[in-house]
DNA sequence: AATGAATGAGTGTTCATTCAT
DNA sequence: TATGAATGAACACTCATTCAT
């Protein structure tokens, strides 16, 4: 009721923070643009006035937060002075961390029925964050620390495969499972990029042991 | 309005039919109760007297195709007396049958708006032709063919990725882009499984310059 | 909340009445579907089960109106054995009879705001019934009481002048004004047939002293 | 963002005009008062600074459209010195001239949805115009070109038959069938009003050999 | 006199589910 | 078992109007 004007993307980062949280309680499905506008302290038609849909509203929170990641990628990448090991490492613990950081938002890709958001993510994660890596191993390449004949296809299969098996949480791993299964990605990330066996795992567990940016139980990207 | 009364399981199976065939057309999301009543030729009401919900019905067709493909799989594991090789081959090639055999039941998978349904189907196929899979590898590490600590572990990643990277519709793949990706997939499981390089890829090549096994002798998903 | 099923037709009917009365109380433009339904007695789903839209409603109610006139007119045509003049008098108070007998559905076209039905319907009067009293004014021709050279255009611009400058309510005649307008246009209609001056006015007296068919106040054709 | 200033009565010209292009394009009913506003190079409050409400801008939009019809047929009656029979045809080709002349905004008249708009002018148009037609008749019964009892009644069914049957686009009558009804109304005004047989009809013929009057001299609306 | 972000009641429509027959 | 008319809560979205600036 009482009337309080704001820049537009102030107003739009409001409601895109209320929706994810709700999002991340209820599932996306489960949550009306009512709900969203009353969480965020507004009439229902001032949504309209920030977003055209629903629809709308999913796809850039989607993108937001793909492009923190992509972002936050290419900040590890550009400063590291480290060995392409240790950087790739790097990138992927820096993807993580954007789900600390962007809470909740990035957190609400994480309910069960959010698969579109999800997927909308994922698909431009790797698209958007492929390359980025992929540059990290053609690096490795030319030191010889990797091998590897196609670094974008193969890199791209790591983390279509990593997002789905790990970022969701339908599979309803245990802690063990989960664990079991990072390390088994980590090994054949080694082998499939033609690094020497245990450099993955190694320089995974030493950033684990050091400064573990982003997250301490980092571990999967998506979740 | 002609009353006619049949079996319990073979109104579920016409119901599932009607259903998978409007999916494919439409895509879940765009799918009423009412429509696939109309399709299966019954009445509205007699729908809940087979399913208790829509979401019901998405789970039994999820877990119908799954159950088909699990199937297909085994048998080619228990069929087959070539090397472990051309075995693997052979279940990847009879899991790609069923969407061919099983249509438009698998299919309807297919469709952008239907990410859920393909999905539990997804996790499903993981956690049922993994340890199938499995069963290969582990068999060929002991002829030396492969070289992997953690079969299941990898070949579970394995599924996720090319389910993920492969088999969604909405990466938009171009022909060649696919074929890249789909060789770059078969190499990196080569590596992951510590196989012979080129191993895997001359297999497949022959299963596919063979006679397309897999295909022929699907059998029927309701049956 | 007590479940009453009714045929479809009778049904569509206590919900074309039951919009009757409640747009000759506010005008179309002001009744909701939502209101509709309650005064229908009924749930605002079941209104959909009859109707496909508003706009649906509101063609059905009009074409339901003209129709009922074309028949009332049809058969006074078709039963009388007087005059040319009598019949053309008779017949257009068999029009004005339909809102008596219709009634709240044809004086639901009263309202102010509901031009748009109202117009409907007056379009397809002077369509549906122009011609039937075309046939009557040729006849007359033939008798020598009418001299006319078109039939057809000329009684539906009287129809069309009549329905628009009596039937209109907004023009908002007292009750002289009306009368002095009547008797304008039954005296511009004889000169119009090229009747004998006086036969048609005499002849509309003869009929209101008389069984004054339909409505004892009859004058105007729509209101 | 540019804030101009202008005096009220310009202003409000202004968005009568931009009204006005809207509801031709797309009719009354499918036009915001955001859009208008747009239209109009304002902000949205300041249409209300202007105009009580939608319903407001309507009425005067009407009313501004029949004063113009007004003043032209005024004007050519105050200057016509020919015969009452040319003078009347004058007056009534002056009225078609503003829908001409005043374009947008009289055209706006013409969308099939604009009924109530269209239907206010007409009454006003019958209610304003009559009495000046009128004028001429009875000057025309002075001189023995006209015999009518009644020529206000008279003129004003005709002019409603007229407004009605050939104004109105939902007959969607075709060019052959306008003129048939067309010419069938000129013979009718010609009976109605006594005149002698075929006067009005060559008036009417000469009138459009003629200089197209009416359209050259006509104001402008808002003036 | 002008702005335009904010309001919120209101709309038409859908559809999973129920239940009297 | 089967029917299908009836239900009604829920939904996305619109737009005339207000008011702090």
């Amino acid at each position: 009721m009482p009337r309080t004007s704001k820049p537009a993307d102030v107003r739009s980062a409001e409601i895109l923070n209320a929706a994810a949280g709700l999002f991340r309680q209820h599932g996306v499905g489960a949550v009306s643009i009512d709900q969203i506008a009353r969480e965020a302290g507004i009439a229902k038609g001032t949504f309209y006035l920030h977003f055209q849909s629903m629809r709308d509203l999913l796809a850039r929170m989607a993108e937001a937060t793909v492009t923190a990641m992509a972002e936050n990628v290419e900040r590890v990448i550009a400063t590291s002075e480290s060995s392409p090991y240790e950087t790739l490492v790097l990138a992927l613990a820096a993807l993580k961390a954007v789900e600390a950081d962007h809470a909740p938002l990035a957190q609400a890709l994480d309910h069960p029925d959010n698969v579109d958001l999800q997927e909308r993510a994922n698909i431009a994660l790797v698209l958007k964050v492929g390359p980025l890596l992929a540059s990290v191993i053609e690096r490795g390449c030319k030191t010889g620390d990797f091998a590897v004949e196609d670094p974008l296809s193969t890199i791209q299969f790591i983390l279509a495969g990593q997002a789905f098996l790990l970022g969701n949480p339908r599979f309803g791993w245990s802690q063990d499972e989960h664990g079991v299964r990072l390390m088994a990605t980590l090994r054949l990330t080694e082998r499939a990029l033609g690094a020497r066996p245990g450099s993955l795992v190694s320089a995974f567990l030493a950033v684990l042991a050091g400064a573990a940016p982003g997250s301490a139980e980092a571990g999967s990207l998506q979740s």
